[in-house]
DNA sequence: CTGAGTTTTTGACTTTTATCAAGGGTTTAT
DNA sequence: ATAAACCCTTGATAAAAGTCAAAAACTCAG
């Protein structure tokens, strides 16, 4: 059901009136896996929210897959720089898995935020906190051998290990799936 | 002048009082060059916005320095993950030279939200830039070599290479001095 | 101007990870 | 059931970047 979606937990100053006015723009997606959420060259329409299952962010460059991001349930997901910016997206987002999820179009967003100023708090601490955890993921690739972003990774969203491919797992991680076999060989 | 820092070009509807409720609580910093703007180990207070100058944020991790970000004169930076959780700072802000800063509190800026709800439009939409120039920075440098980062920093914000050590860059760039030396040598 | 201290460059060598190539396993379609 | 396709692993070698060490180039106080 929309209602539990758990989509404002942790969220105050939000009036029920805002609260309503967003759920009842939400379109609810089921889709199977592989779905494409957004495609690469296109603007991005949505913003999503995982209610069931998981998707991958990811490019395609000289011909190599290269994954920027998964996305678990209870998640926000969009291509962020073409949502923000309307121009093409560079990236696509496909499920993992069989998912289901809600989307918000971009005009209805905004129109959101015009009715309910103060749904512009929730959007903006959303926003926070994808900025802190983007933040803590570059901080963190930069001074981790490739053993210890696996390691990380193990840790922190053990789940994708089991949903992802060891292909877009290397390449999230920035490393070949060479590398990361050995590695997982050794552990 | 307070009234000319550029700071809301190209953000719309937000109204004149809202950015001049913003304005007023603002507090002029000028400092020699080396200052520390914000502290490891404490809870980052502050919102700057760099009028002339510029600044760097790294944290220290087994006796290196590690520099997470350098921000140049017209942007805003802070400690934001600190600041947005209002825990301990793992990063020290400091300014690379003699610089002139406008900070305005986190509190002042909670009651500004309060005070203006439009101006939460306003902070949206720089977190919004701001994470865009995070994700494109995280993708970029999965896949770049040390030396295409390089080349890549010195198209994007050249004046750092002036004001910065090879040391600073180095850290930012994710390689060692060595490395960075052998490739300025080449070009 | 000079020398101590710092920063940057250069050199030799090592480690890490990528690349190329081949071989096992699974899965899927016929 | 079997072949084709795909995915993962393993091995040999190569390339990229790191480490350690020393020399060269700056910086700046006296």
């Amino acid at each position: 059901m929309k209602q539990s979606l758990g989509l404002f937990e942790n969220i105050t100053g939000v009036s029920d009136a805002a609260k309503q006015g967003f759920i009842s723009l939400l379109e609810e997606v089921k889709t199977e896996k592989g779905h494409k959420l957004e495609q690469e060259g296109q603007v991005s329409h949505h913003l999503y929210y995982i209610a069931e299952g998981s998707a991958r962010s990811y490019y395609v460059r000289d011909n190599r897959d290269i994954t920027v991001s998964f996305s678990l349930a209870g998640e926000f997901v969009t291509a962020m720089h073409s949502f923000i910016t309307r121009s093409p997206s560079y990236e696509t987002i496909e499920t993992l898995e069989k998912s289901i999820v809600y989307r918000i179009s971009y005009e209805d967003l905004q129109q959101c935020f015009l009715d309910f100023p103060d749904m512009e708090r929730t959007y903006r601490i959303i926003l926070e906190k994808y900025y802190i955890a983007l933040e803590e993921q570059l901080i963190f690739s930069k001074f981790k051998s490739a053993k210890d972003r696996y390691l990380e990774l193990m840790e922190n969203k053990p789940k994708i290990i089991q949903k992802a491919s060891v292909g877009q797992i290397a390449s999230f991680l920035d490393m070949t799936i060479e590398t990361l076999s050995r590695i997982r060989a050794k552990i």
